[in-house]
DNA sequence: AGGTACTGTGGGAGCGCTCCCACAAGTGAT
DNA sequence: ATCACTTGTGGGAGCGCTCCCACAGTACCT
């Protein structure tokens, strides 16, 4: 019995026409008080906006979407497995940070992992689909192909830590090198002889200028950098276990560690203690984040805080921008948006 | 320059329509090879596959979605703020299997937080634009009002824990019940005299079925049940925390807690070890959830696994089962479909 | 009075699909 | 040879929006 179109739609929910027909005006007028656009008179805003209370109408992303060439959705883009991504307490944060500033917003957050070729392979596959408007990118490594694939496709996309010094993305980061320096400077104050260091994965930009601030720290104190002080972890507790069991192996005499996350620290922890090393006493602890980790750990450990929740926030106005930019390309500027935010020390007992 | 309708799609992405064009056949049959349809020869099929990679063709979701009435995309709502999503293990687990039964599907799975007044209004407002095909819905609180307006819009949905023992919606659970006897059961078996338990909250379902198990133990083994052992939590760390210190206050002489969730356990071992009780020597300490924190806890935890992640599978597929039963709606029965999954005691150090 | 602007509005065309009807061609029973 | 199916295919209509052109109305200059 249901004519041609009908197909089903039992009811249904409004459309545009049936408002514009009940507040007695046309179809664009009601798109332009939907879509907020000044050029509509109060008392026609008025009419429509009773129509849509009185019919509860909701506009229909799809067509919306068909028809703006729009998604009015932003992922997030992980390329880790899950595993870490709720093991790490950096990524809660900065999901915390993004959905604060994304609430004002009718912007839809996907959350997208891909750790693994299976997941890579389906977010390009989704990707080419363009079915978000932007991307966020976080905990990339150098030689990820990913940032290449979006601005191939052009799609709008902010990175959290640059792959290199330069950087094409629009970025934001924390100031890793100060960080660092900051950590090995204190430990230094603290009368520390020894101070070993605990690295990120080194195909991270980040954790390389981690690295070089305790490089140019120890020098710019006059000391000699012994690389036999530098073990190589992952930014896992794993990671940080082999790291501290290996430093242990080939300098026992240190002194110090600055572990270039708390998560690594949380294993070095473990490994000094089951060595019989006591913190702060005879081995003085810095960790990397702020993280809850480090305020729970015993001894509360002294850590370098980001300010994670607020580059999270930063990042999302940068995509923002971003894709409201997307006027005919060639009107835009080369402006290179890259933001770096301070980073400060935290001390506690550990150190 | 640009002809009318083409409104800056730079060159773009090709269509339907140019894929049949390519492979020399009309739009209807494209479609079909898309969408796996049996009834195309295998000839047509295979040069419209040709056409298809030759022109790295990506179907336009959105024009797809308004099309057939549907999004591919499903939602996980938590209606809790996202602190807990994260501590909390339950829910990483529950995701892990959640996408791993995703994974060779279409299905897109977006991650709702609904966790205070705002974010829920956003939620239902998002529900009432149909954004989604289902939803699927953990950690339901008795008086929650998303799984009526769920019903409402008509919109499949799966609840993970149902609400009351008559659940309307389609639901997969653990032996709540039987985890709690068999945990109490155990500590019996030890030999234990005075058993306390700390609960979930108390208005939702699956922590009463825990209690009733604790209690039926007790009485099945001719022992009184002294509610001054009941002490009530909110499976938080400092719910845990705040329980144990009543229970330890009302009855100084308890020689066991059954900890309804693991991560309470590890707020009252906490306060059990301020306390001088060693474990298990004084006091034998259970959980339930056999989580990461049970096995990494010092002792190691005896605890009640639910097969989480199974849990998470089995809801997509009844949920997916849902979607696709969206047929004439009278032509459906009004089977329950409610599963529970066992439970199993995992014995460790702790008891 | 005529021109030029701007403001507010209506509605045609089109976004890229799916659905379904129509129909050609083949198959097998009568 | 006829009828009744079945199989495979093409393409019209329509999904509910946005975009933009056209145009009426008003305001402010010459």
């Amino acid at each position: 019995m249901a004519s041609h179109g009908a197909r089903g739609r039992g009811g249904g929910r409004p459309t545009l026409e049936e408002v514009a027909a009940r507040a007695g005006v046309g179809r664009g007028t009601v798109s332009r008080v939907i879509n907020g656009s000044p050029r509509v008179s109060d008392a026609t805003r008025a009419a429509v906006e009773a129509a849509v209370a009185e019919l509860g109408y909701v506009p229909n992303t799809a067509a919306r979407a068909l028809a703006a060439n729009r998604t009015d959705a932003i992922a997030l883009v992980v390329p880790e497995p899950e595993t870490r991504f709720f093991a790490e307490p950096y990524f809660s944060d900065m999901l915390k940070g993004v959905g604060a500033e994304l609430a004002d917003t009718e912007m839809q957050l996907l959350l997208i992992f891909a750790g693994n070729d299976r997941e890579r392979r389906r977010l390009a596959q989704y990707l080419a689909a363009h079915r978000v408007d932007g991307v966020l990118l976080v905990s990339v490594h150098a030689d990820d192909p990913l940032p290449d694939l979006l601005a191939q496709l052009e799609i709008p996309a902010v990175i959290s830590g640059p792959r290199s010094e330069r950087e094409t993305l629009p970025s934001v980061d924390s100031d890793n090198y100060g960080g660092g320096r900051s950590a090995v400077e204190h430990l230094i104050t603290r009368g520390r002889a020894h101070i070993a260091t605990i690295t990120g994965p080194l195909d991270v930009y980040g954790a390389q200028r981690r690295i070089d601030g305790y490089r140019d720290a120890l020098r710019d104190a006059g000391r000699a950098v012994d690389e036999a002080l530098i073990a190589r972890g992952d930014f896992t507790e794993e990671g940080g276990r082999r790291a501290m069991t290996e430093l242990l192996a080939r300098r026992p005499a240190l002194d110090a560690v600055f572990a270039e996350s708390d998560v690594m620290a949380a294993g070095a922890r473990q490994v000094l203690r089951e060595a019989g090393r006591r913190i702060p006493d005879d081995v003085a602890l810095v960790g990397f984040d702020d993280s809850v980790i480090a305020r729970h750990m015993d001894p509360p450990l002294t850590s370098v805080r980001q300010p994670i929740e607020e580059m999270g926030r930063a990042m999302i106005d940068l995509l923002l921008e971003e894709i409201a930019d997307r006027r005919p390309a060639d009107a835009r500027g080369p402006e290179r948006r890259q933001l770096v935010l301070p980073t400060e020390l935290v001390e506690r007992a550990s150190s």
